[in-house]
DNA sequence: CTGGTAAGTGAGTGGTCACTTACGCACCAT
DNA sequence: ATGGTGCGTAAGTGACCACTCACTTACCAG
């Protein structure tokens, strides 16, 4: 005789906390739409109905992974940490660059649906990506913008035509669409390995923000004293 | 006596085309999903029953928009007859750059809708921006890689780690999610007016594919005579 | 042991979805 | 004038949508 299935019994914040997680790719990559509750109650192991004691409705489900994807920061504080510096401005460009690419091919799977959740954003009333970009601007822009100053004092860089915050807006504009593009399985765009695009984006965003050939250069072997750097770089918001 | 509403009858293309034409926005604004064959036919004033009379099924008005969008790309015989020169790659970015500025505020429709459907692409299969870029890479990038290396070899441009025909996207990326930014009508970033930000991204841009701050500065004159290009520029395939 | 409470579900609800059927009627070559 | 062709619709179809209700089961404090 086959035993009867047993409902796992979690606690109420449990059960909602494992809805979202459930949920979050499910939107993620099917837009509000084209996500049914259903679905959704499916992939978290539940039925309809349980989920629904636990949220209102299903709008009050989508609200609740964006509010709590744009709470999630961490590791960042020892960035926050370094001096500015033209070496600082060159980590935040390559760390960048190097989230959204790895974000683009899945390997992280958090930054890849917060892409998506962005790129939904726009086509719709834009709010979810303002709050994200209202974060980033207030903890990582602020350390771009010392270290662009910086470096523009100590001749490292040109001053130019754009404030540091806008050509900071410009670097990240520059990697979003890139990362996009790499988004799908079949990827939009064909593009070099990862590795050397990487360089060649940072190289162009640098120049971008003025920096000389010589300061871009001088932080060319980023590459592996950065690797110490990779767990807090890697991991900021968006 | 109120009279009976007379149909109006089309012949079998018109129809079709007005169905596409007032599907365009409703799938670019809510997506696949989140648009119903009901509104569809509504838009276009007509029933459901004759919505699919001209498309098996909503997919098919859906791919055939996506089609019908691709193949045009009007006006852009004059710009490709322009020499390849340092003048022409900053017309080039001018132009790309205000043309995904109009789409962004909406003041062109259908720039306004292919970005719309362009980011939509990215979140499910990418097939729709594959197709897209495809073409842009054959219509307009050869020019801009050409004028570049002009450029270079006349010395208003350094070489860089990157090929010309990867910066030439590298630019595209960095007004495209700029665009973005500003499609929701409530914009996701603050920026300058729009005229200033125009300049700000085209210098980031110049910057970044390699021109020296003479060259950029040589064609920054390029506001006032580029009106008569206007028309030609501003229409390119995204 | 027991009664209260909270986690959990099966079987619906009305409404809307994409899509179909059966038929009316304008137009035009014969 | 007339019959065939083809544009057009009213009124459906079953499937699936978000969401609800009546009810069961597990847990735990007294």
């Amino acid at each position: 005789m086959q035993p009867l299935r047993q409902p796992i019994r979690l606690s109420r914040d449990h059960r909602r906390q494992q809805i979202l997680e459930c949920a979050l790719p499910l939107f993620a990559r099917h837009g509000f739409a084209g996500t049914t509750t259903r679905r959704i109650a499916d992939a978290a192991g539940i039925s309809e109905a349980l989920l629904f004691k636990h949220f209102p409705n299903k709008s009050a489900i989508y609200a609740a992974i964006l509010a709590d994807i744009c709470s999630a920061d961490p590791g960042l504080e020892r960035l926050r940490a370094e001096p500015p510096s033209t070496r600082t401005l060159a980590l935040i460009v390559r760390g960048m660059t190097h989230y959204f690419m790895t974000a683009a091919d899945g390997s992280v799977a958090e930054g890849n649906q917060k892409l998506r959740l962005t790129l939904g954003s726009f086509i719709e009333d834009g709010e979810f990506a303002k709050v994200l970009f209202d974060k980033v601007e207030q903890v990582i822009a602020p350390i771009f913008i010392d270290s662009l100053k910086h470096a523009i004092e100590v001749g490292d860089a040109r001053p130019g035509l754009a404030s540091p915050r806008d050509l900071f807006w410009f670097a990240h504009h520059t990697v979003c669409t890139l990362a996009a593009t790499q988004l799908p399985s079949l990827p939009s765009l064909d593009y070099p390995p990862s590795v050397r695009l990487e360089r060649e984006v940072c190289s162009y965003i640098l120049r971008g923000v003025g920096l000389t050939d010589a300061a871009i250069a001088a932080h060319a072997a980023l590459d592996i004293p950065f690797e110490s750097f990779e767990s807090s770089v890697l991991e900021f918001a968006r």
